[in-house]
DNA sequence: AATGCGGGGAC
DNA sequence: GTCCCAGCATT
């Protein structure tokens, strides 16, 4: 959970997480729903998918047992050399280098290192290791690069390697390690389709096994080339994806919500929900979900904030119908 | 070595 | 708005 996300963020799914699968045979035999249900909001999904995969690897291949050497502890899905470093000096007192963020950035400025490699770091950091608390040494360099050599603005005055900080003496520690130049984020628009029922309850598939938010579930969606396309074209789009997911519909919409924007690591979306009414029974292995309360599966953040607003002018459309018969 | 993969909080 | 978070798998 910890790997590219807060501690402060990861608590309560921990707890919670602990609280369902309380040991490692509790998750290795788990639905992958159930799995991925848990993780719901944390995001880099594929991260629920290694765990569950590396429990049943350690059951199976382990005895039950988590490996002490590191090089089987990284042969688990989802543990690179970061996570092995970890658990190997931290639950196990071997004296290996565990190199994360912080890390990276202690040791870019204690060297005066703008472009630290990974070989760079794993050596340096492999040397500095204490033998007799590798565990506390590496958590000790994490909780520096936390707390006081931050991002921005590091507290040199309040460091215990000020004296013996190359970037220090030389005045560059703000500028290590080198920020490298950000490509531009790409803008998609989508016509999401929500189909609803007579209940409220909107039709959501799954998605598919690779590729943004895989596994997870979604109202079926079109990718729109013209950014602003007119209401035919997003209708028309907007059918065509419910069509191919296998939701049938009834020919006139309800209506074209409001758009949606949710900001993706490396993609800005625009969705434009088209409300259509369903026509029967799906095909496929589509579920129907209440548009009020979609729970049970995992949705991704954006998916919320469709069906939220889906919610709400599906609501007031039939509050209104029962006023004006 | 570079890229795709979420969501949120701090500034 | 930008940056980055106790990274990993894939290419």
């Amino acid at each position: 959970m910890l790997q590219q996300t807060r501690v402060k963020t990861v608590i309560p799914y921990y707890r919670a997480w602990l609280k369902r699968f309380p040991d490692l045979p509790a998750l290795a035999d788990a639905e992958p729903d159930e799995v991925l249900a848990q993780w719901e909001g944390l995001g880099y999904y594929r991260r629920a998918r290694s765990l569950h995969a590396g429990a049943a690897f350690v059951a199976e291949r382990h005895g039950g047992r988590i490996p002490r050497d590191l090089a089987e502890l990284k042969g688990i899905p989802g543990v690179g050399d970061y996570t092995a470093g970890a658990v190997a000096s931290i639950a196990f007192g071997r004296p290996v280098p565990a190199v994360d963020g912080n890390v990276r950035r202690v040791l870019s400025r204690l060297y005066d290192e703008p472009t630290p490699t990974a070989s760079w770091l794993r050596e340096r950091a492999g040397l500095l290791v204490d033998p007799d608390r590798p565990g506390d040494w590496n958590q000790a360099l994490m909780d520096l690069g936390a707390t006081i050599c931050t991002p921005r603005s590091p507290g040199c005055d309040a460091c215990p390697l000020t004296s013996v900080c190359a970037a220090r003496v030389a005045g560059t520690q703000e500028l290590r390690p080198s920020r490298s130049a950000r490509r531009a984020v790409p803008a998609v628009t989508f016509a999401v389709s929500v189909v609803v029922d007579r209940w409220g309850r909107a039709f959501v598939r799954r998605r598919p096994d690779k590729g943004l938010l895989a596994g997870l579930w979604a109202f079926p969606e079109a990718v729109i080339g013209d950014p602003t396309p007119d209401e035919p074209a997003l209708v028309r789009q907007a059918r065509h994806a419910a069509k191919e997911a296998g939701a049938r519909t009834r020919e006139r919409p309800r209506w074209i919500l409001d758009v949606v924007r949710h900001r993706f690591t490396h993609l800005m979306a625009t969705y434009v929900p088209v409300l259509l009414t369903a026509a029967g029974a799906s095909a496929g292995d589509g579920r129907w979900v209440p548009l009020e309360r979609p729970t049970g599966l995992a949705l991704p953040r954006a998916q919320r904030k469709i069906a939220a607003a889906a919610w709400a002018a599906f609501e007031t459309k039939e509050t209104d119908a029962d006023a004006n018969p």
